[in-house]
DNA sequence: GAAAGCATGTTGACACTGTCAACACTTTTT
DNA sequence: AAAAAGTGTTGACAGTGTCAACATGCTTTC
C-alpha cells in the first residue's frame, strides 16, 4: 500500500535468460499440478515477472506447450537410445528394454508425456522443431527394429510399420496407466515386459509367419 | 432492445426433459467442434434454455462429461459385442474382430471417445455408474478372451492380464490415431489388424509359450 | 380448490483465464 | 547522441465455470 513501485527495483529490468527460465518455471508447475492447471500468469508470477512477459519469447500458450514438449522429447529420445545401449551391452533383448524405458519414462513424467501428445499440439506440423524431435525419438524405435530384423530375430515386414505397432502397445499402457486403469508403476512395468514379449514372439519369423498375405485396402 | 421479455414466452418455462436434451446437445457439439470447445454456456443456448440452467441437472461440467462418457460406454459396449457375435456367425477370429471394431469405433467417434478417457473424469471411482459401464465393456473383452482360452485358441494365462495388454494395444492405436500420427482411417484400421494378429500370435499355445515364467513383483 | 413446499429455470455477479494494445525501460545500432 | 529495436509492464477485454438470490411452475396436502 504505502508507496506504488515504479516498474521495477532498477537494474533487474531484463532478465538474463527469461525464455529458458519460463520454460523450467513451466516444466516445474506442470511437474507438480499436472499439464491442465498451468496458467501463464503463474509461470509469470514465480518468476517475478509479469503476466504477459511471456509473450515476448512465445507465440502463445501453445507454442510454450510445443516448447515444454520439444524438450521432453529431447530427453526421452536419450532415454530410449540409452536403453536399446545398455540392453546391448547387457545381452538383453533391446525392443524389450526400449519398451520397458518408454512405459517407465512415460508413467516417472506423467504430465511432460501428456504434454508431448497434448490435443492442444496434436498437429506437430505447426512446430516443426518439435515434428523433428519427435521423429528422432521414433527412428530409435524404427532403426532397433530394423537392426533386429538384420539378426533375423524379427519378421521381415515394413520396419516403420511395424514400429507404429509397437508405439502404439507402449503408448497405450502409458496413457491408461496414467490414467489409473492398470494398477500401479510397477504393474504397468511389467504389462509393459508381457506386451512386448507377446508382440515380438508373435513377431518372430517361423514357417507360419513369413508367409503373411498382404492385404490391400478396399 | 425494444421489449424486454420477462423471463420466458410462457408455457415453456420447465422443459420436458431437459436433462435429456442437455445431453444431447452437448453430443452434438462435442462431435462438431471437439470436447475442448465445448461450453456450459453454449449447450445452454442451443437449448434455448439459460446458461446455468445445467446445474439443476448436473453438479458441474464434469458431471455432464461423466454423463458423456457413461452414454459413450453404453453403446460402445454394444459395438464390441455385436463383433463378437458376427465374428462367431462368421467363422471369424472374434478378439481380432473386436480389436478392429474398438479401434474403428474411436476413430468414427472421436470426441466422444476422447470424453470417454478425458483427464477431467479420469478417475472413474468419483462417478461409480460410469465405472461400471465401462466395466461392462471391458467384460466383453475378458469373456471373450476365456472363451479363446477354452477353445485352446490362446495361452492360459490371467484373462484380465491379458486383456489389459490386448486393451492398451488398441487403446494406443485409437489416441495415436486421433492424433493423426498413424495416417488415415484405413490405415489404422489396417494397422489394428496386423497388431491383434501379431499378438495372438504371440499369445497361441506351443511348447514355447507354455512354459512362461511367473514374474514376481519385487 | 387454495396454500404450502419443492423442483426447475433465470439473472447478476465473481474470480479466473488467454490475449492484445499502449506504454516504459533497456540495449543495440547508426 | 539519436534512433531503432528488443524486452517488460499495465490496463483492458471477452470468454469461462460457478454460485447466490430470485422467479416461476408443478405437486402435494389440508
Amino acid at each position: 500500500m504505502a508507496v506504488k513501485l515504479k516498474r521495477k527495483p532498477k537494474g533487474t529490468y531484463h532478465h538474463p535468460d527469461l525464455q529458458g527460465a519460463l520454460v523450467e518455471a513451466a516444466l516445474q508447475t506442470i511437474r507438480k499440478t499436472g499439464v491442465d492447471s498451468l496458467t501463464l500468469r503463474d509461470v509469470g508470477l514465480r518468476l517475478g515477472v509479469s503476466r504477459t512477459a511471456l509473450y515476448r519469447h512465445f507465440k502463445d500458450k501453445s507454442a510454450l506447450l510445443a516448447r515444454l514438449a520439444l524438450e521432453g522429447f529431447r530427453v526421452f529420445h536419450q532415454t530410449l537410445q540409452s536403453a536399446v545401449d545398455q540392453a546391448h551391452t547387457n545381452k538383453k533383448d533391446p525392443l524389450e528394454e526400449m519398451g520397458v524405458a518408454y512405459v517407465n519414462f512415460a508413467m516417472a513424467n506423467q504430465s511432460h508425456y501428456k504434454t508431448m501428445f497434448s490435443d492442444a499440439i496434436c498437429t506437430w506440423g505447426d512446430y516443426p522443431d518439435l515434428a523433428l524431435e519427435a521423429d528422432g525419438a521414433f527412428a530409435v524405435l524404427v532403426n532397433t527394429i530394423a537392426a533386429e530384423q538384420c539378426a533375423g530375430r524379427i519378421i521381415a515386414e515394413d520396419p516403420a510399420r511395424l514400429a507404429q505397432v509397437i508405439w502404439a502397445g507402449v503408448h497405450g499402457l502409458a496413457t491408461l496407466g496414467m490414467a489409473g486403469h492398470l494398477g500401479t508403476h510397477n504393474d504397468i512395468i511389467h504389462l509393459a515386459r508381457h506386451q512386448c514379449h507377446t508382440l515380438f514372439t508373435g513377431l518372430r519369423p517361423t514357417p507360419r509367419n513369413t508367409t503373411r498375405r498382404a492385404k490391400s485396402a478396399s
